[in-house]
DNA sequence: TGGGGTTAT
DNA sequence: ATAACCC
């Protein structure tokens, strides 16, 4: 089940939209309104769904690449692959010797690093929103576009025959995916399918899964899905990670840590916005619980954030240290310890000079009002490990 | 299983 | 801080 729309998640069509062109792209909704104004308020959102979007930037990069099969590899998996690859049986996310032996001619480039991928993902995003400023991602390669006002203004332009001579398709909705906890969840339940979830009855799924959800999937099962195109804007993190067999000190650690801020430092520079809390995550080795992972974060010190615009290289130290700190708060520096991942996040980004002092709404926003200003300290307290 | 993201609790 | 979800 597809938790955010129930527009087609990998095209309707069949082959992702290899007729298309590039991009998958299928009306969700449709149906203009009837002139008497009956029937549900139509809202006519697209969704622009790039296809092994890693692979078209790299072929795009280097036009040699055209034409040859393909593959973009993180550490030892193939994350995706051009159409080459996959009719010489390449799948996405399959690892590298299988892919090697299902095709032995396959092109590999490294993608670990997603600079260019992400600068062409807000590429695409920004062309979208000259249609509409209301378009919302979802991961690097989707975009949601609410085109219903620019649809209606054009219907309301258009002449009456020109008007009946109109028409609208629809929607394809199809019937795979549930996020893999519920999935598990609804399996115990005997819901395997769209259709049993269709039927199943609406009272012990709220109870089984809370209300919000219940009624959410429900509702998705039969294609509704009323939920608001919102716009993205800026994202409101950075985040750099870095996977690996081993890393059991503490040399090590500091290392990539300040590899990955490096990176994160330039990202954070170019944005323009400032972050006011850092976050390090780790993921421990172990047999079982591969995804879990854990995190501690902390407030920036104002006066990093006051460096942050400026060269990186008087800040990167002292947030280093700040990270440290972080790391030893989660594993027991004294202990043998085997991390496979590490990850360095700047969140809680703020513009810039929003320091409203000396206007109204300085007064009137609780977080700024000396009332709550005396409260800093237990806000720092909440958000803290370290002692200061 | 990568290297990202978001929102809810 | 974690857990769940998305790609």
């Amino acid at each position: 089940m597809e938790q955010r729309r129930a527009g087609p998640a990998e095209e309707a069509g069949g082959d992702e939209a290899a007729e298309a062109g590039e991009a998958g792209c299928s009306p969700a909704a449709a149906a203009p309104e009837e002139p008497g104004g009956l029937g549900p308020p139509a809202r006519v959102i697209v969704h622009v769904d790039l296809d092994c979007f890693y692979a078209q930037v790299e072929m795009i990069s280097n036009p040699e690449l055209k034409g040859k099969p393909l593959g973009v590899q993180q550490k030892y998996l193939v994350v995706t692959c051009n159409y080459e690859a996959r009719k010489l049986g390449v799948k996405k996310l399959m690892n590298v010797r299988d892919a090697k032996e299902k095709c032995p001619q396959l092109v590999l480039v490294n993608g670990e690093d997603l600079t260019r991928y992400r600068e062409m993902s807000y590429k695409v995003t920004e062309l979208l929103e000259e249609f509409s400023p209301v378009v919302e991602r979802l991961g690097f390669d989707e975009n949601f576009v609410d085109l219903t006002e620019m649809v209606e203004k054009r219907l309301q332009q258009l002449q009456s025959d020109e008007l009946s001579a109109l028409t609208v398709s629809g929607h394809v909705y199809n019937n795979q995916c549930i996020g893999y906890k519920t999935a598990k969840r609804l399996e115990a339940l005997g819901i395997s399918s769209v259709y049993d979830l269709q039927t199943f009855s609406s009272k012990i799924l709220e109870k089984e899964l809370g209300i919000s959800v219940a009624q959410r999937i429900q509702k998705l099962s039969f294609g509704e899905d009323n939920s608001p195109v919102t716009p993205s804007g800026p994202p409101q993190s950075f985040s750099e990670e870095d996977s690996f067999k081993k890393c059991s000190s503490e040399v090590e650690v500091k290392n990539k840590i300040e590899e990955l801020l490096a990176s994160l430092l330039n990202r954070v520079c170019q944005d323009g916005r400032k972050p006011h809390t850092i976050r390090l995550i780790i993921r421990r080795y172990s047999s079982e619980n591969h995804c879990s992972r854990e995190s501690r974060q902390c407030p920036i010190p104002s006066h990093i954030i006051q460096k942050l615009g400026t060269g990186n290289c008087d800040v990167i130290t002292p947030m280093v240290d700040i990270l440290m700190k972080l790391f030893r708060n989660m594993v027991n520096v004294k202990m043998p310890f085997h991390l496979t991942l590490l990850s360095v996040c700047l969140c809680n980004l703020k513009a810039l000079n929003t320091s409203k002092k000396g206007t109204i709404d300085y007064y009137l926003t609780p977080s700024l009002s000396t009332t709550s200003r005396s409260g800093k300290r237990s806000f720092k307290m909440k958000d803290s490990h370290m002692e200061d």
